[in-house]
DNA sequence: ACCGCAGTAAAAA
DNA sequence: GTATTTTTTTACTGCGGT
């Protein structure tokens, strides 16, 4: 494990050969670009920047975890790698015995979406090589514009070079969301259940379609492609296979692609098996067994019930200053946006994540975890603050914050009294009585695996099964579950439907909707989805700016949030035992625990700090270098 | 030895 | 002339408490 000197010598004739993005990358339509040209244009449009500079350290901080694990592999006798040869066929055998080729999944992606929009609300687009996004970065690009090379997660100052008639237009996410709920309403016809992996994502289950028609998956795929066409003027392309990873295959990004090319040679399917033994010896569990499904082509065939967010999180990115009065702007900014997105979803987290990315581009992040629950601008600002200022004095470039465990996260944490699943609760089985505008309740009142498990202790963590959760799982599923998206991509599965998308749109099916009109439209989609997802269910006894409390009159200052909460939950827990005559012993508890809470969370704040800032808890990357080799 | 937490990284759209 | 995003999830690692 000596020895790192395999790097290349002094001058280079084509020193763009060692920079690589993922957006030299080809993508669907790039298919006859001039890749060397398109590398020697990035290379130096980018050489010499902050952030090239940190896209070195990166690839060098690659290179050295490619050495270590090279190491390792050489350090392994022929007695490992038999033993880890046998380890890898034992467990592919038990892999193979998951194989359920049953399902018929269909994975459906919109081609260039925010570009196809964009040219449907101004056909004059039309045959222009245009992108949306910024001349900071590009969301997409038409495939007018993939000839040059121009890509989504390109800058854009770097694309105009690739081609100086290259159209921008801006991001504009109502006109995305419209045209996705169009696309989402067809989709829904032929998988009530599916999965939305982003605004133009989606995953269907199409067996049963497929069974009660009589049809194959192809020909479902191919209906269903036209019929996105016919409501929303857009194409689509479609994998059809017998599970998720098939239908798309993903998961395999730039780092583990060399991990797996230059430390293994494994270039192909067959060839992670063949080398199975070194990916069990050189890789976590989790990480072998997965790459040994995408070997043998297995993959997710179940649709998941309701899946929870279990993050919400902001970030902007501004000019890069160290004036901390403005740094602290940026932060009250930056927790006004967060508190607002987790108001629209009635979301009260415990963790706080400060990122930070320095001018030199270094990403870093420092977590609180409170014991109370928090959702107000001021409260998370409170906290963000006392992160950034252990950070100060900083040059910074992005400020974000991030809020985690919402709720119970883990069913089965007895000890953790998380006093909000009694308000959710209840919330919850309030939402079974009525419905609030046409929709019950909301993604995070849905499940309380941890009340649920404390409370009524004969229910096995998984299966908790009762009516108002399938009702909830209905509500989801009409949204979805869908989670941030700005970067469009269309992906390898495209080569697995025969139909290209181009085939499509040259049959010349009727455009049903044109520009123009488009807006009013969307306006009133978001209304909807607005109220469908708005938190108007919370029971607070207190108005957003009363002191008072009106179910008891008792007084509160606006700004004690925790407090008005617990108060809110003490009258919910009265409600609660009224209601509920039949669940007296939870209430008991829950009361109990909540007394506790009371306590506990008057007492302040562990402020047992990190030894935080400079030099001390974190590791520079040439420190971490010399770390990871100790390793070995 | 195990658990929770903090920090970093990779991946995806 | 300048300029390299935003959001979410998952995995792994190391530390400190019990």
């Amino acid at each position: 494990m000596e020895k790192s000197e395999t790097t290349s010598s002094g001058e280079n004739p084509r020193p763009w050969h060692s920079y690589h993005t993922v957006y030299t990358n080809a993508k669907a339509g790039m298919e006859g670009v001039d890749k060397e040209k398109v590398q020697r244009i990035v290379y130096e449009m980018s050489k010499g920047s902050k952030y090239f500079e940190n896209e070195e350290k990166k690839e060098a901080y690659m290179r050295q975890k490619i050495e270590t694990m090279r190491a390792q592999c050489a350090k392994l006798t022929a007695a490992d790698v038999s033993h880890y040869q046998m380890v890898a066929d034992k467990r592919i055998v038990e892999l193979e015995t998951t194989r359920d080729l049953s399902r018929i999944w269909l994975h459906v992606d919109m081609d260039a979406f925010y570009a196809a929009v964009e040219t449907l609300s101004n056909p004059s687009l039309t045959g222009k090589p245009m992108a949306v996004g910024s001349m900071s970065m590009i969301s997409t690009a038409n495939y007018e514009a993939r000839k040059f090379g121009v890509r989504a997660a390109m800058p854009g100052f770097i694309a105009r070079k690739l081609c100086p008639e290259l159209i921008f237009v801006p991001t504009d996410f109502n006109k995305y969301t419209h045209y996705s709920n169009l696309t989402r309403k067809v989709f829904q016809k032929y998988d009530p259940h599916f999965m939305a992996a982003s605004l133009d994502e989606a995953y269907l289950d199409i067996t049963d379609v497929c069974k009660e028609r009589g049809v194959t998956g192809g020909e479902v795929a191919d209906e269903l492609r036209t019929r996105v066409y016919e409501e929303t003027g857009l194409t689509c392309s479609a994998g059809v296979a017998p599970n998720r990873l098939l239908a798309k295959i993903g998961g395999i990004g730039k780092v583990t692609e060399h991990m797996l090319r230059d430390v293994l040679g494994i270039n192909t399917c067959e060839e992670m098996l063949q080398k199975g033994g070194f990916l069990c010896a050189l890789f976590s569990r989790s990480s072998a067994d997965f790459f040994l499904s995408v070997g043998l082509g297995l993959g997710g065939t179940d649709t998941p019930e309701v899946k929870f967010r279990k993050s919400i999180s902001n970030e902007r990115t501004f000019s890069a200053t160290d004036d901390e009065a403005l740094l602290y702007q940026k932060l009250a900014d930056i927790a006004q946006m967060l508190c607002t997105d987790m108001q629209k979803e009635g979301l009260r987290g415990r963790t706080l994540t400060l990122k930070l990315k320095t001018a030199s581009f270094e990403v870093r992040s420092r977590a609180v975890t409170l014991q109370k629950y928090i959702c107000s601008g001021e409260e998370i600002l409170k906290y963000a603050s006392k992160l950034l200022k252990a950070e100060l004095p900083i040059s910074l470039r992005l400020i974000g914050l991030r809020m985690s465990h919402f709720n119970e996260d883990k069913a089965g944490a007895p000890s953790d009294p998380t006093q909000r699943t009694l308000t959710k609760f209840v919330l919850s089985r309030d939402a079974s009585g009525k419905t609030m505008g046409g929709q019950s309740s909301l993604s995070s009142n849905c499940s309380d695996e941890a009340f649920m498990d404390d409370l009524e202790t004969s229910f096995p963590n998984d299966e908790i099964r009762d009516p108002w959760d399938s009702s909830c799982k209905q509500d989801l599923e009409d949204h979805n579950c869908t989670f941030g998206n700005n970067i469009e991509a269309e992906e390898a599965h495209e080569s697995l439907s025969n139909n290209t998308a181009e085939n499509i749109a040259e049959t010349s099916l009727p455009r049903k909707l044109g520009g123009g009109s488009t807006d009013m439209v969307n306006e009133e989609v978001i209304l909807h989805n607005e109220a469908v997802i708005s938190p108007d269910w919370q029971y607070q006894c207190f108005k957003a700016d009363d002191y008072k409390c009106s179910l008891c009159g008792i007084e509160m200052p606006p700004d004690f949030v925790e407090e008005r909460q617990e108060h809110s939950d003490f009258h919910l827990a009265e409600r609660l035992q009224e209601k509920e005559s039949s669940i007296n012993s939870r209430t008991s508890i829950e009361r109990h625990r909540f007394a506790q809470k009371a306590i506990t969370s008057s007492r302040s704040s562990r402020k047992k700090h990190k030894p935080s800032p400079k030099q001390g808890s974190h590791l520079s990357i040439d420190m971490y270098f010399v770390k990871s080799n100790q390793n070995f």
